[in-house]
This record gives C-alpha cells, sequence and structure tokens, in this order.
DNA sequence: TAACTTCTTGACCATGGAGTCAACTTACTC
DNA sequence: GAGTAAGTTGACTCCATGGTCAAGAAGTTA
C-alpha cells in the first residue's frame, strides 16, 4: 500500500555506507557506548546526519550489528558443527565464543544488556543457545560434563565473561586463554 | 614545627563523622561512583562541605576505605587462618574473599582500580596476596590444586569476580555460590 | 539553468555530575 | 552578649554526552 518512492538520492545513499563502515569500525575498536561524535567524525559527516539517517544510536546498533555480531557467532555455530566427540564440542564452544569476546569487544556491549529488543540479534541468541543446550546434553549424556551445569548456568558463563573483558582489558590473550582452561577443567565432570 | 592547632569546632566534627557514616552507607549500597550528593543528603549536609572537610570524592574514599574494606578482608585472613587442611584453607579464602565482593560490591570499586596510591589499603591488599601465595603454596606441595596456577592467576581470579559482580547483579546469591564451585574444581589438582 | 526537493550542517538545548566560592551562619572566647 | 574566626551553604561554572532543528547546500528533474 506504501506509494512507490523515489530512490535516495547519491549523497545520501554515500553517507549511508561510509557512517555503516564508521561505525563497525569505531564499535569495534572502543565499544558500542563510543561517542557518536566520533563515528560521524570517522565517517566525514556531521553527528546531525547519524541522527537523521538512523533516528538514534539505537538505530544506528541495530542497523550493523548483524555484520559486527551475527556473522562470527554463526561461524562459531558452523565450526562446533564439524566435530564429532561430544567434549570437544562442548569446550570448542565455549572456548571459540569467550576468545570472540577477547578479540571483539563490542559483542559484549551487545550481549551483556544493550539491546533487549533487537530482532535479528534475538533470534541469533536464541540460536546459539539452544545449540548451547544440545552441546551440553551431549556432554552430559557422554558423562564428560559434570551434571549440575544448566543451560543457564552456560549462558552466564558467557555474560559473566563479557564483564570481564570489559572491566580486565590488560591481561594478555595468552593469560586469558590459559585461565580459560580452569575454567573448563571445572567443568568437566571427574569424580 | 607545625603550631599548635586549636580544636575543630564541634559542628564541624559532628558533620565529618555524620558524612563518613553516611558515606559508608551510600557507598556499601551503591558503590564507590555513587553522586556525592546522594551522600551530601544522607548525611544532612551540602554538597560543598564535604568538598571542605575531605577536599575531593577520593579524599573521602580514602578516609572511610579502611572501615569500608579492610576489617573484613582481616576478618577473612583470621578466619582462614584457624583451618589445618591445606585445600580447605585455599578454598575458602577464595570463597569467602568472593563472597565478599558479592556481599559488598564497594569492594570491588576499590580492588579493580580506583585507588591506584591508597597507602593502608595497598599494604593490605600485599598483606592480602603474601598470605594468598602462602595458601596456594601449600595446597601445591600437598598435591591438592594444579600445579600451573600462578600467584598472578589468583589476583586475577579475584579482580575478575569483581567485574563479575558489578555488570551481573541480578543473579542470586545462591547461584552465584554455585557457580563459583565450578572454578574452584578446576583450580584442583586432579590428573 | 532554474526550480524543487532532499539532505546536511553545526549551533543549540537538555541532562547530570564534579568541583568552587562569596555570602551567610554559627560556635567559641573573653 | 559582642566580636571573631571557623564552618556551611547552594548557586554557580565547567565538562561531556545525547539528541534536535532552522537555515543553507546540493542532487535531481525538466
Amino acid at each position: 500500500m506504501t506509494a512507490p518512492e523515489r530512490p535516495r538520492r547519491a549523497d545520501a545513499r554515500r553517507n549511508v555506507e561510509g557512517i555503516r563502515r564508521a561505525a563497525l569500525d569505531v564499535f569495534r575498536a572502543s565499544g558500542l557506548t563510543t561517542p557518536l561524535d566520533e563515528v560521524a567524525r570517522a565517517a566525514g559527516v556531521s553527528k546531525g546526519t547519524i541522527y537523521h539517517r538512523f533516528g538514534s544510536r539505537r538505530g544506528l546498533i541495530d542497523a550493523i550489528v548483524d555484520e559486527l555480531v551475527a556473522e562470527r557467532i554463526q561461524g562459531i555455530i558452523a565450526a562446533v558443527g564439524e566435530l564429532a566427540d561430544p567434549l570437544a564440542r562442548f569446550e570448542e564452544y565455549l572456548l571459540r565464543m569467550w576468545l570472540l569476546q577477547y578479540d571483539e569487544p563490542a559483542v559484549n556491549d551487545v550481549l551483556i544488556r544493550a539491546l533487549p529488543d533487537s530482532e535479528p540479534l534475538l533470534s541469533l541468541c536464541e540460536r546459539a543457545q539452544r545449540f548451547a543446550l544440545g552441546l551440553l546434553r551431549d556432554a552430559q549424556r557422554a558423562g564428560v560434563v559434570r551434571n549440575d551445569l544448566t543451560a543457564d548456568d552456560l549462558a552466564w558463563l558467557i555474560l559473566e565473561r563479557g564483564a570481564i573483558v570489559q572491566a580486565c582489558a590488560q591481561q594478555t590473550r595468552e593469560d586469558y586463554q590459559r585461565r580459560l582452561r580452569f575454567l573448563l577443567d571445572g567443568l568437566r565432570d571427574n569424580h
């Protein structure tokens, strides 16, 4: 029922794309709470343009969150899907998620609380959560992961890691990863 | 060489004490970053008085940090000192520190980074760290804690927990504690 | 190229917190 | 019960950030 719209002007199209790319860069580097002025500067436009095109900070984030996060998480799900051993699948999933959180701190802004109702992201999180639940169940059936670990625990373990990465950015990737091992070992079933 | 100072006026003494108490309450409840206006309101004075008496937010924090944190940590050291079994000592120390962090979120503001050069606190942290190092070494000698765990790791595990508590305040104490068990189990030596 | 519409700009407003200070109040001293 | 020094106040400045909008710039069309 909507009238056929005239295509956007060339400069508008150019700017939208430029803002998207700038936002990806800036948000990746400094998180989703970076002032929009910085995004504007990086894109070579004024702040007003961002608001005009995307409505709000939130609108901008919604517009790029997919490219920022979704692909990486889908990549993890795919990679883990290739593995056969239940324990390896379970541990590899967690490990890769945790490392993603280290490598792309913006992921944590997304996971922790910023976007309660971003539709595409929400469904992705649900998918990831279902996937994780499957991994957990298989690993527990195989007797390699402790039985008192719940799906909620799993979600928390990932959220927690986000908080850690944000607050303790100084640790090297090596140390970070080595310490993840402690936790993974604690999740195994070794009576 | 300083001239003998006249004692402070009664209202000043009263206010200093009132501000201290109010700051303890407010900071305990809402963390060290709470606006000073709230402390002022709780103390029944104006913000200016706080600045006049304590110089800055930092000065106020320095003035109460001991009562806010030091006693609790000393209590933990003392309590753990009573125990005999190396594993119990090691785990009880961590567990109590972690629970303290849950029960008193202000502790985390202190630990994480707020006060690089608060003298009494610094020495306390060193004392706690030395104490923890002893626990770790004993536990490792007894073969009950994994050998690749370092003193730095220990410090990090505590800092990390601070970040978690701040970011994920919604979890119940029960869940929080249950999840601590996962990590503790991962620190044991079970080849 | 002129008219028209879309788009962009940057100055502007609002919010909230840190910290300051001149004017006012109050406790102490004699 | 003055007089005076010490103490308190709250309105003020400053700064950072989110978000808005009237005026002007620029692409599009005929």
